[in-house]
DNA sequence: ATCGTAGTACGATGAATTCCGTACGTTAAA
DNA sequence: TTTAACGTACGGAATTCATCGTACTACGAT
């Protein structure tokens, strides 16, 4: 089984984070990890993206370490890492959140 | 004299304020300006790059609605657009001016 | 053992970004 | 009016990014 690679909590860097949710896909990623959907595969997020693409966006973001990912057979599960981030950059997340679904693009 | 074209503030996309928030340059000027010094030639900031670069960072803030600019004489003088944003978007602006303060590089 | 599903690796492409130097415009000061 | 200061416009080079298709691997189910 491949590893997945993440970064430590102290070694989480605002440039990443900012940088990976600039991007409206992968923020709704995000909102829908914080919505709870932490148990579906990233094939199951239905993004309006090919494949090779949805992986590009999970691995930025689980690399910029605001989400970690875990095997669980052939399928990848996907969850926020909002106590590091909320641990390093208080408030941030929940901030970017919260403007996404006042102002962002609803989902579906 | 020229006009500097700002959004107005419902025009403020959450794309473009990550982007611009996204570079160390730029954060680094959200800083100081957070730092009051919203009375300083943009090139008074002392940036470690070019004057033209200098100019496009600046411009990227203010057409993504951080920060605003009038002229004075030659000089520019910007100022972060802190009630806008918080409005657009409550305590972000506040969570990466945090961030950068304890996690980036300390500015000279 | 075969097949299907989830995801990865790789390479390509086009767009955007960062940075620079040079030349120019605008304004204030001498 | 001449000069200096501040910033812009433009063009170019190097880099990064988002996206895709195709081919592949890993695992589970049949």
């Amino acid at each position: 089984m491949r590893v997945l690679e993440h970064p430590e909590q102290e070694a989480i860097g605002l440039d990443a984070v900012l940088a990976a949710l600039a991007d409206p896909i992968r923020r709704r990623i995000v909102c829908q990890l914080a919505d709870g959907h932490d148990d579906q595969a990233c094939i199951a997020f239905g993004l309006p993206v090919s494949k090779s693409t949805s992986t590009h966006h999970f691995r930025v973001l689980r690399e910029a370490g605001v989400i970690a990912q875990h095997y669980r057979g052939t399928a990848i599960l996907s969850s926020l890492r909002a106590d590091d981030l909320d641990a390093r950059f208080p408030g941030l997340l929940a901030s970017v959140i919260a403007a996404e679904r006042t102002t962002g693009s609803p989902v579906r």
